[in-house]
RNA sequence: GCCCACAUAGCUCAGUCGGUAGAGCACUUCCUUGGUAAGGAAGAGGUCACCGGUUCAAGUCCGGUUGUGGGCUCCA
């Protein structure tokens, strides 16, 4: 163990990294090299493009450094001489960070060898003490994170206290890899995308249908049940909407361009609300209708820049579970906590427990008026408290139209998600005019919340396929079982059984090929298929099914109408 | 959109110094009829992403385009 903070080790590798760079290439200028979550990395400008191949050579370096066991040694500095020694090196990124440093700080810096870094510490106390590292990745990165700003080249990297916490970290890595919902998908058959259709839209196998339309099923009677009314709106739309809703104004950049048919251009949405809005508007609505909770699974189209497109997580052609709930101040407070209690339960249904909540509140550019924001943020705040979850809060992080909270949830190996959002708008309803008349015969303008719950179905998706690694509880595997005879002399009793149980609604299948039985069962294995029913000739005898479960193993020899009952009730208990 | 890298069979990948294309898996056919993670043989499968350039000759070198990956930025 190591007696230095992790961060402390990072931020000292960080270091080290750049005094190895600087050996290699003395012209570099420096930016930061912070620790982060996992590692570290360094911002770096010079005039050689790194290669993969660079960081063997600079980690190598980086080695030699550490034997020498060099003092990370620091020294206080006036501001005059700092800015005169960083002008004499020409680091040009140094002298603005160190105009970002409040006058009357300390100016620190550490050495390191010949590298001496504007830094405020702390360091481990010499090169020998940095533990197991390794450099990850290159890659580009603004000044500031500003794209007006010069891009730096990047590396990242991680480093541990010891050789073997940096392997485990690393296994960590591999299996998220495993788990990366692109490979799974081609793997088990389940989407693609097609240059010839175009990036970030997605085509959906059988077996990946099979699963949305599945958890789509569920979608739309939980909340049938739960109270929303379910909407089909059109994919486009005429340019006046989009002039109403401030789309073309705000958003254009992120629309696809539009098609003229009959002298008017139509849009494709990249949002539902317009259309939900156009039938609140079909007729004069009372407060005895509120509130309305309106739900569609509506597909939207949005431009999103080529260089963000990741698989499923993040598309172009994405279907929204949309929903938008349309009431009275009164019952603005017991609405949003009713949607909060509903997504918790759904994400339970979908094995997701831990869950976060973060408030957004008005930032300094916002529409609507201050009372409303405040009803609106005082009533998403006691609705957390309700249903008992922790919540950041994001100080002025709202959209310009309303107050927001999302969730993040947590998966399988610990990563979040961010996903649901339920968002106030106090802007549509202005824009085009959204009224309802109360109990005193005026007219009033209703509060309007906007919430998605899975967030796209698309991200859903992806998401719960690196949440199970692909093996699905039984509710949502497109195949429940495979049924497989070990000989041609079986074919006919596993025909029987395969028919019985897919007339009882089980997704099956029948491996009837020419192979052995160790083929069947690997090939199913990498299906990620719970459960395989093996018949040989002693089961045919005894009108059984030999059952080997992913999660339970084998369970020997089992009667038909037993094993199918078995796999009805994992089906009810989500297993 | 920006930086860097990559693009060879459905998949995973070889392909040396520029000399006309390879493996394993998957697929098809035949043999095999077996007891829980790979039985055997044969066959088919390629405009080496696309467009252009250099060259006697380009999968290989150069330029562009498209797509993908890792990031940045963006996600009213």
């Amino acid at each position: 163990m190591s007696k230095f903070p992790l961060e402390t080790i990072r931020h000292s590798v960080a270091h080290l990294m750049a005094a190895a760079v600087q050996d290699i290439y003395p012209d570099v200028k420096f930016d930061i090299g912070p620790s982060t979550a996992n590692g570290f990395y360094y911002d770096f400008d010079m005039a050689h493009r790194l290669t993969p191949e660079d960081l063997k050579t600079i980690e190598n370096r980086m080695k030699k450094l550490c034997n020498q066991k060099l003092a990370f040694e620091q020294s206080e500095m006036s501001r005059a001489d700092a800015e005169q020694m960083l002008a004499e090196k020409n680091q040009t990124f140094k002298l603005e960070r160190l105009a970002d440093i409040p006058e009357g700080d300390k100016i620190t810096f550490y050495h390191c060898g010949d590298f001496i870094d504007l830094c405020r510490g702390p360091h481990v106390e010499h090169t020998g003490q940095t533990g197991a590292f390794k450099l990850l990745n290159i890659a580009g990165s603004y000044f500031r994170g500003n794209e007006n700003n010069p891009m730096l080249q990047r590396i990242y990297g991680t480093a541990f206290p010891d050789k073997k916490a940096l392997n485990d970290y690393m296994r960590q890595v591999e299996e998220a890899k495993k788990r990366d919902h692109r490979k799974l998908g081609r793997e088990l058959d389940l989407f693609s995308f097609a240059d010839s259709v175009g990036p970030g839209l997605v085509l959906w196998h059988p077996k990946g249908s099979l699963i949305r339309h599945i958890f789509e099923t569920f979608w739309k009677d939980q909340h049938y049940r739960n109270g929303y009314d379910l909407l089909n709106t059109p994919h486009i739309g005429k340019s006046e909407l989009w002039k109403t809703s401030g789309h073309l104004d705000f958003y254009s950049d992120a629309m696809y361009a539009p098609m003229e048919i009959d002298n008017s251009d139509y849009y494709t949405k990249p949002m539902n609300c317009p259309f939900h809005i156009e039938i609140y508007k079909s007729k004069m609505r009372s407060y005895r209708e509120l509130p309305l909770r309106w739900a569609e699974l509506g597909t939207v189209y949005r431009y999103e820049k080529s260089g963000v497109l990741h698989g499923l997580l993040r598309v172009r052609g994405f279907t929204q579970d949309d929903a938008h709930i349309i009431c009275s101040a009164e019952q603005v407070e017991s609405e949003i906590a009713e949607v909060l209690r509903f997504s918790l339960e759904m994400w339970k249904a979908f094995g997701f427990s831990e869950i976060k909540a973060y408030l957004a509140t008005r930032p300094p550019k916002a529409v609507g008026e201050p009372e409303r924001w405040a009803t609106a943020i005082t009533s998403l705040e006691k609705a957390v408290k309700a249903v008992g979850l922790t919540c950041e809060v994001d100080e002025g992080g709202g959209a310009f139209y309303g107050p927001k909270i999302d969730l993040k949830i947590k998966d399988a190996i610990g990563r979040e998600w961010q996903t649901s959002t339920i968002q106030f708008d106090f802007n549509l309803p202005e824009r085009f005019d959204m009224t309802y008349v109360g109990d005193d015969g005026k007219k009033h303008r209703p509060y309007m919340i906007h919430r998605a719950l899975l967030g796209s179905i698309e991200r859903f998706f992806g998401i719960l396929v690196e949440h199970y690694a692909g093996a699905f509880p039984l509710w949502l595997a497109p195949v429940q079982a495979v049924i497989m005879p070990i000989t041609d002399n079986q074919h006919k009793f596993a025909k029987d059984v395969y028919n019985k149980m897919r007339q009882r609604g089980l997704r099956v299948e029948l491996d009837s090929r020419s192979e052995s039985i160790g083929t069947k069962i690997k090939d199913a294995r990498n299906q990620r298929i719970q459960y395989m029913l093996v018949i040989g000739e002693r089961e045919v005898e005894a009108g059984a099914v030999a059952v080997r479960s992913r999660r339970e193993g084998q369970l020997g020899a089992i009667a038909i109408d037993d094993a199918i009952a078995k796999l009805e009730e994992d089906i009810v208990k989500k297993i």
